[in-house]
DNA sequence: ACTTCCTCGATG
DNA sequence: ATCGAGGAAGTA
């Protein structure tokens, strides 16, 4: 057999922990430009595979042929190609890993005879209108403008809740779209349900034709579908969550990332990227500009932009006549015993309903009670798979573990010692729910008609289109008194709202993560931001917070709306104890059937990496069981390395791998890197 | 002796 | 991941 005429490197989807992280060898009979899409045999199976470039190792002998090609599709570019490259170095994962996770799940099955049909579709190019009316600006927006055109970015546009951040998106859009025939664009948004609203804006302004969303909420075909949009240039406008930043886009020009700050950014599982900082990268790479957009910014991009790094743009003011809630502490030191929620938020609640407002009550923690406890013995809603409770939903009367999905219906009586009182610990929002009815049964809305009082969790938007319909109840005016999670205080707008109130924010003021801080900062922030968005009813709009510690300096600042203050606190702090942003993070992650060996195999990697040449230049701290220790029977622990220096760290962490796969420890499930963790 | 269950290693 | 090899443990 005589050899093939042409030899190609190319991603499959090999996982990270098979060690072999770079691209195979395959033979071809004709000439294949990198970022064509092949499907190769791998193994005793067929996958899709990406033409990387030539082969630049020495032939092997046993180098297979590419089974097939995928005709008819344009190769991914340059820029996609950098981007996959750079996120797998960064992260370490292998290059097909995160290729082959970037592309639709429904271009994997295709067979090239299923590929050819639907290629000789083709994709509707119909290009996006750029030209329908758009408000007037206000001059911190046109500031914005002016700036984003005349500078090079990156940008991290400061903008108070209500100060038109999304109108400065548009704009800039138009004018990325307006330059270029050719041009597009990436918007971000941290959550799926944030998708049809910012949707919707974008296609009453270009016009629904190219603008196409790509989120884990689509099907295969309509993500294969937007994808395709996509990658031929026919979507000039990509909207989406984290997954969007791996969009082909080969003609990229502007990259937003609305609240860049938000956690959710950060994938949890796989290659876990940032894709806020991807963001970054890939703009800097293709020569995109790049808008991290937020009220309250990430300490590290507002460090950066501190230092110069990135342009700030400060919108401190709220359109029209909206003015930020007035903020007010409930001291829960001064309140009768067992309060839940204080006498004097309760009349101004109260106050709200009968001049036909509405209120918003923030609790973090669903359910009815986050623990079920025996009056009599020591028995406690424990989950028998995690170091957790179980966590009481009175609506369908089950235990649930909050962790692993376990449920069980509750118990009658203790299933210890037979005593049939068992009580529920604590307050989520079903209990909370309850506790406002009977609080509120008194009091009529102007009508007459008894107080509506509503609950939006993820227990009660589990269904397609709940969410939905629970804001369209809001937004019309049938619930007088919301109960929500963090979910609602994210993005949406209430007109009626004129009060928001989060009951138990405390928790993270001593929480060991040293993020945490920041976190409640941004939400209560993000909170207030819901009240008083109309204008007319802005004047008298609070934010209020129970707390016991309302000294703390975080509600010092948060009372004058001082996000800079705040950040500066924060950066003090984080200065002097050396934390990122002062310092630059990873995290091994370690899963076995007992906590001993999932700390053996990290105390064995530690000690590899004694001799890697930059170990003098981080630190690797002990192994230690994580906050939930055990889910679903899986013992699990971390542990923390830690540098001055960004490439020394990402140096360190590329010679470790190999040293990780070699550990040979019996038991171990799997471990994993995190690189920027984001919650510790 | 024969089956099932597990761990381990390789995939070009 | 996913598949198969090879060994350990369980079944007739």
């Amino acid at each position: 057999m005589s050899p093939p005429a042409f030899r190609l490197a190319v991603v499959v989807p090999t996982p990270a922990h098979s060690g072999a992280a770079g691209p195979f060898t395959y033979g071809s009979e004709q000439p294949l430009a990198a970022g064509s899409l092949v499907r190769v045999p791998l193994g005793r199976r067929e996958v899709l595979g990406v033409v990387w470039g030539d082969a630049t190792e020495p032939p092997r002998g046993d180098e297979k042929p590419v089974a097939a090609v995928l005709e008819g599709l344009p190769a991914l570019g340059e820029g996609w190609r950098r981007l996959v490259d750079f996120a797998a170095g960064y992260y370490q994962r292998g290059v097909g890993e995160v290729a082959l996770a970037a592309l639709p799940p429904q271009l994997r099955e295709l067979t090239p005879a299923q590929w050819a049909r639907r290629a000789k579709r083709g994709v509707a190019a119909t290009p996006a209108d750029p030209g329908a009316a758009a408000p007037a600006l206000s001059s911190e927006q046109s500031a914005a403008l002016e700036r984003l055109r005349a500078e090079p970015g990156p940008f991290l546009l400061h903008g108070t809740t209500g100060s038109g951040k999304t109108e400065v998106y548009l704009r800039a859009v138009a004018e990325t779209l307006a330059a270029d025939p050719d041009a597009q664009a990436l918007v971000m948004v941290p959550e799926i349900n944030l998708t049809p609203q910012l949707q919707a804006r974008f296609a009453e302004r270009f016009g629904a034709q190219g603008v196409v969303a790509l989120h884990s909420g689509l099907t295969n075909p309509q993500r294969l579908k937007a994808w395709l949009a996509a990658h031929a240039g026919a979507a000039r406008i990509v909207l989406g969550t984290r997954m969007a930043v791996f969009a082909s886009l080969p003609h990229l020009k502007l990259v937003i990332v609305d609240e860049e700050h938000d956690p959710s950014y950060k994938q949890q599982e796989g290659a876990r990227y940032s894709a806020r900082d991807l963001a970054l990268y890939r703009g800097k790479s293709e020569g995109a500009k790049v808008v991290l957009g937020s009220a309250t910014p990430s300490l590290e991009s507002w460090h950066a932009s501190e230092k110069g790094r990135y342009t700030r743009l400060e919108m401190p003011s709220r359109i029209g006549e909206g003015r930020l809630p007035q903020v007010r502490l409930v001291d829960m030191n001064l309140q009768p015993k067992k309060t839940v929620v204080a006498p004097g938020l309760v009349a101004a609640i109260q106050e709200r309903i009968a001049r036909g407002e509405q209120a918003l009550l923030f609790l973090n923690r669903r359910g009815y009670a986050p623990v079920l406890a025996c009056g009599n013995c020591e028995w406690k809603s424990e989950c028998p798979h995690c170091s957790a409770f179980r966590v009481f939903h009175k609506v369908d009367r089950t235990l649930r573990c909050h962790h692993c999905g376990f449920t069980e219906r509750v118990p009658r009586a203790c299933p210890v010692c037979g005593n049939p009182d068992i009580l529920p610990l604590g307050r989520g929002t079903e209990r909370l729910e309850e506790h406002l009815a009977e609080l509120f049964a008194g009091t009529t809305r102007p009508g007459g008609q008894p107080v509506r009082i509503g609950r939006i969790d993820a227990d009660t938007t589990r269904t397609k289109g709940a969410l939905e319909a629970q804001l369209d109840e809001v937004h019309t005016g049938a619930v007088d008194v919301l109960v929500g999670t963090q979910m609602v205080a994210k993005g949406h707008d209430f007109r009626r709202i004129t009060l928001v109130a989060a009951l138990n924010p405390d928790t993270a003021l001593f929480s060991s993560d040293f993020r945490a801080p920041e976190r409640l900062f941004a939400l209560l922030m993000q909170a207030g931001g819901r009240a008083g968005r109309d204008a007319a009813r802005a004047g008298h709009s609070e934010l209020w917070v129970q707390t016991w510690h309302p000294t703390h300096a975080l509600f010092g600042a948060l009372r004058k709306h001082d996000y800079a203050a705040f950040a500066a606190q924060q950066l003090r702090e984080r200065e002097a104890a050396a934390m990122p942003p002062f310092s630059f993070q990873a995290l091994v992650r370690a899963e076995a059937r007992t906590q001993d060996v999932a700390q053996q195999f990290l105390r064995a990697a530690s000690e590899a990496a004694q001799q890697l040449p930059d170990a003098p230049h981080v630190t690797v701290y002990p192994p230690v069981p994580m906050a939930v220790q055990r889910v679903a029977d899986v013992e699990r622990a971390q542990m923390v390395a830690e540098g001055i220096s960004r490439p020394a760290l990402q140096r360190f962490l590329a010679a470790w791998q190999p040293l990780l796969h070699e550990q040979r420890v019996k038991g171990l499930i799997r471990w994993a890197v995190d690189v920027d963790p984001q919650a510790i």
